[in-house]
DNA sequence: GAGCGGTGTCAAGGATCCGTCAACGAAACG
DNA sequence: CGTTTCGTTGACGGATCCTTGACACCGCTC
């Protein structure tokens, strides 16, 4: 059965769009706000979000963005708000589609079955786990040997990049574009700094990484 | 670069299209009909299809349903209709989204990086397995019967070009302009010397290469 | 079989890159 | 307003890698 996370606050079209979903066969959570989604998603693994983008806590593209960090799953937003702008921030945030306010219910679905149909499956693992060591991209926690290790905002931020393409090379550059923006392309004395910090607090021998290895010349690739 | 094909018999708007898309450095290929449409998605193979659902010679769903009888490449629909059903027509014969006209080019092009930032993944075959050499060129690693082998940053780049373009011929020109560029064109000393290396690294018997081959006079060739 | 062009092999600088440490200033916090 | 935490730089030793030159090898021609 496909599950749906819808997050909507408006209660009574939340309620009517749950009681639509769940007769043509879905599974469907509701959270009233995007803290809530966002827990929920990670949760709860849906394999679609049906995403308002006027809640209550914050911005709808922060939720986009927020998701996007561990997660490819098909987000659909809906909203009232029809300018052109709003469309192609939430779009490029990751969204894959757009509806405006109001909707039919035949075409929601219709996006709906669209959006399942492509999804292929990948690996969307929120936590990912080398040993030791457990990463949880939803919630931005480390763990080691059970213990949560403190990490600063940028240490967290270069961690995230590298966990999320795990087992593959991330160059310099990208990693740098990601994390610093594309002005900081060649200023690879950060990426020192910050790797060998990353190393003193999540490697059992920080001189001898397991998980953060360095490709000579090339980036840095995360290892389970 | 990204591959469009256009499928617009309004030759007026057609042309604005593809003048746009270009600007954003895309390659356009347009198509006046559903037969021709069909065609060239074929032949040309685009990484994605906007297709006008008020098309001549055939109906629009048809053409999805064509396609999507042999691929699944994103298509993304133009219409003018703007009821329910025909958007769910369209969606449910395979299209992966609708824009109703009159659309935001700014909205379109949104839709369109949506469409090919989920087909991204999957397009083409990026491990490429030779035997007891595999190759990832995605996560720029290789391994040789089971076990990581560590290229340096100039070895990898030599063994890219040469798999990219694995089963043919590569001159020593193209080699030394793609890794070294173009003022390094005649330091065919270079070659011998890193082709040498990745045979010891790679190669079961580096003095008979089964993979690394040497065209004397010419260049080299990637074996599978 | 000697000469020759093209190719493979090896080793040794010398340049570059990486890890580490320390210090400074800015921002966050109470 | 003082304290603490972060982010940013610079410097330096050491490891790695690129380059270069010398030499051996192979197939071919004469």
């Amino acid at each position: 059965m496909t599950r749906v996370l819808l997050v909507e606050d408006d209660s009574t079209l939340a309620r009517a769009l749950a009681i639509t979903l769940r007769s043509r066969g879905y599974d469907v959570t509701v959270a009233r706000d995007g803290a809530s989604g966002i827990r929920d998603a990670s949760s709860a693994r849906p394999d679609v979000v049906v995403l308002d983008l006027g809640l209550p806590d914050m911005d709808g593209t922060e939720v986009i963005t927020s998701l996007r960090t561990w997660s490819q799953m098909p987000i659909i937003v809906l909203s009232a708000r029809d300018g052109q702008s709003d469309k192609v921030a939430a779009l490029d945030a990751g969204a894959d589609d757009y509806v405006g306010k109001p909707f039919g219910i035949e075409e929601l679905m219709a996006r709906l079955r669209a959006a399942t149909r492509r999804a292929a499956p990948r690996d969307d693992e929120p936590v990912v786990d080398a040993g030791e060591l457990v990463i949880d991209l939803a919630a931005a926690r480390v763990r080691r040997s059970g213990v949560d290790v403190r990490l600063t905002p940028t240490e967290w931020h270069v961690l995230e990049v590298l966990v999320r393409r795990k087992g593959t090379l991330v160059t310099r550059a990208d990693l740098l574009r990601e994390v610093w923006g594309p002005a900081y392309e060649s200023q690879t004395n950060y990426l020192r700094v910050y790797l060998a910090q990353l190393r003193r607090k999540l490697e059992h021998d920080p001189s001898r990484p397991r998980h953060l290895i360095t490709e000579a010349g090339l980036g840095y690739r995360f290892e389970i």
